[in-house]
DNA sequence: ACGGTTAGTCGAAACGCTTCGACAACCCCT
DNA sequence: AGGGGTTGTCGAAGCGTTTCGACTAACCGT
């Protein structure tokens, strides 16, 4: 393993002046510089990153801290990664993923102490994350996908859930539909005050409300048993209910199960949207979900480079950004099965039409 | 940040005795130890990453290079990390993952030759898989999770695809399915060489032979579409058949959909087992998913495991170990749907019974 | 013709740790 | 009593960079 002394010795210039052509720090004459390269190109040198790193105090890692529950990370979190995994790399930095779950707190306070990350992304943001304080008193900048209580003095990129379900409830309504159900996570979730459960809750009913309607939400467990007990629920609560808008990406298979076992087809009888959702799954179900898909790659992006860009500027630039969901029509909403006639609601359930299926 | 000499001078010992104290690479007094110790933990030390590895040249920090395509982790894939991650973790070593695709072959070189890793586990391996050169010239020791085609002098563990698939293809004969279709990845993956696809398929045709039956197989792209599409075919080529196998997660679900607009019912008319299945996924279907779950978790261990015995020990010890998959019974399989009269299948399409639906 | 910049280079001192050689003190055999 | 091991500790020499101060030479305006 070639090192810079070497490199220097064979291009006949001091080990500095080696240093000077790789950082650029220092004005080199080009055909210092020339020497040099090809010197590098011949050993085929690669500078040391432990002594980059030590000598420089940055290693030049930044860390995208994500919690792995066994439920897998789905194409939405996946995006996130290669959004910003991509974005590390062209700035010339690695990008390092750790699993540390919100549990060990120690764990990372020991990555954050050992001076290995310039600093951090955080994945999967608790309304109250003790990794936030935690990175903070290490003194590791952050950048936070998601949002925690109280975000003053904080850089965040998240999803603008307001805007998406305003966009997906006007979808609904656009075709018809008045009675409209929100399947969120579950109950204990929304209680914990995960943010994307609390924040699209918000959401839904100020839509609702926008739009003259009542808002009938269900929270569901994170399975597809989860989903269909949820749909049960609605229709007991709503037995008149035209639309399904759900945030629950597992169960939301339950609820379609359910719907197919009730003999009410999709989207002939209800119609269903899917919030925050990649493709790849939407194409999952028969037939494909109407989704908002989640700008994934492009948050990841972005939260690399605003944590870069407070790296290197050392500016405490509060970059706080919001990202809509898009909007992408598949097979699973259609027009309202009737106009409705009485929205008050009735308290039969009303004749359905169609054999079931699909 | 206190250093080591901060914590030497307040435990008045030399910094080589704390560095002893921390390594345990040379006996140390235990009252020496406890003040050093205390020291410590007053100053709230904790050991500079960098420095330690450009001292020692060993970073503890191992890589999980996963190629990372937009399909996203599924639960398989993210047990194998969690199981990883927490093996490392023991050990005290950091594991970092990284979204090296196979593509980009020089960015791995370069990760490699800055002596940042101690170590590699590389997910997904090909058959034919570059990164396993590009390592192994870097001299970078490896454990490979999955196999290439030719494994001599590589440490790998992987699913014991073989056993996995006579072991649900049992499941099937006993329940006295006699007429299977295989549903593999998509012809590209398999021409491609990518070894759970080759394996499988070997494995199938091994395990029909052995009940003196007939491998019908099918390759499916990896999606929905791909799975609707690749029913129809094994409906075409098989149109007595009863059971379907299925290896590719994403056209599963396209081809119960498939089953259902046929007003096929599972597992009435046809039974499904998954292969190299989460529990997750197999509970998203209606019914559950009879699948065999991979070993994620313990798969990821024992990569981990291996290789941090191989650098401890320096030993080139050729760790190579299977672990098969287990099968778990839920509700998409049941008895064949009636004797199987005439084994050598029938041209006509036999009346099905119920109605369709679930 | 002269101080004042600026461009280009060098040597040496960090950075915070590990590790090697040395050495004192002690213990155990014979 | 003297030699051979252990045990426990220290000082110093790295590890491969970056970075600081210093120096030379060339160039500027006056």
């Amino acid at each position: 393993m070639a090192t810079m002394h070497d490199v220097a010795r064979l291009a006949r210039v001091s080990v500095s002046t080696v240093s000077y052509v790789l950082t650029g720090t220092r004005p080199i004459s080009q055909a210092t510089r020339d020497k040099v390269l090809a010197a590098m190109a011949e050993l085929d040198y690669q500078p040391n990153a432990m002594a980059r790193g030590l000598a420089s105090r940055r290693s030049r890692i930044v860390g995208l801290l994500m919690p792995m529950d066994e439920r897998g990370l789905g194409a939405t979190e996946t995006a996130f990664v290669t959004g910003a995994a991509a974005a590390a790399s062209a700035a010339g930095y690695h990008l390092v993923l750790s699993p540390v779950g919100v549990g060990d707190l120690d764990d990372l306070r020991r990555l954050a102490s050992q001076r290995m990350l310039d600093g951090a992304v955080l994945m999967e943001v608790q309304v109250e994350d003790g990794r936030v304080a935690a990175l903070q008193e290490a003194g590791v900048p952050l950048v936070l996908i998601g949002r925690t209580g109280d975000t003053t003095g904080l850089a965040y990129v998240d999803i603008d859930f307001e805007q998406t379900v305003r966009q997906a409830v006007e979808h609904l309504v656009g075709l018809g539909h008045r009675r409209i159900v929100y399947v969120n996570h579950s109950a204990a979730t929304i209680a914990a005050g995960y943010g994307p459960a609390v924040r699209t809750r918000d959401a839904f009913v100020a839509a609702m409300s926008g739009h003259g309607l009542e808002p009938v939400m269900i929270p569901a467990e994170d399975s597809a048993a989860g989903g269909r007990a949820a749909l049960t629920a609605a229709l007991d609560q709503a037995p008149d209910l035209t639309a399904v808008l759900a945030m629950n990406e597992n169960a939301i298979f339950g609820i379609l199960g359910e719907l197919a076992v009730r003999g009410l087809a999709v989207p002939h009888d209800v119609s269903v949207v899917s919030m925050v959702t990649s493709p790849q799954v939407a194409e999952l179900a028969t037939p494909a979900l109407t989704a908002m898909t989640s700008p994934g790659s492009a948050l990841g992006r972005m939260a690399v480079e605003a944590l870069l860009r407070r790296l290197e500027d050392g500016g405490d630039d509060d970059h706080q950004r919001l990202l809509p969901c898009a909007l992408e029509i598949r097979g699973s909403t259609g027009p309202a099965p009737r106009p409705t006639a009485a929205a008050g609601g009735g308290d039969t359930v009303p004749t359905r039409s169609g054999p079931p299926g699909t």
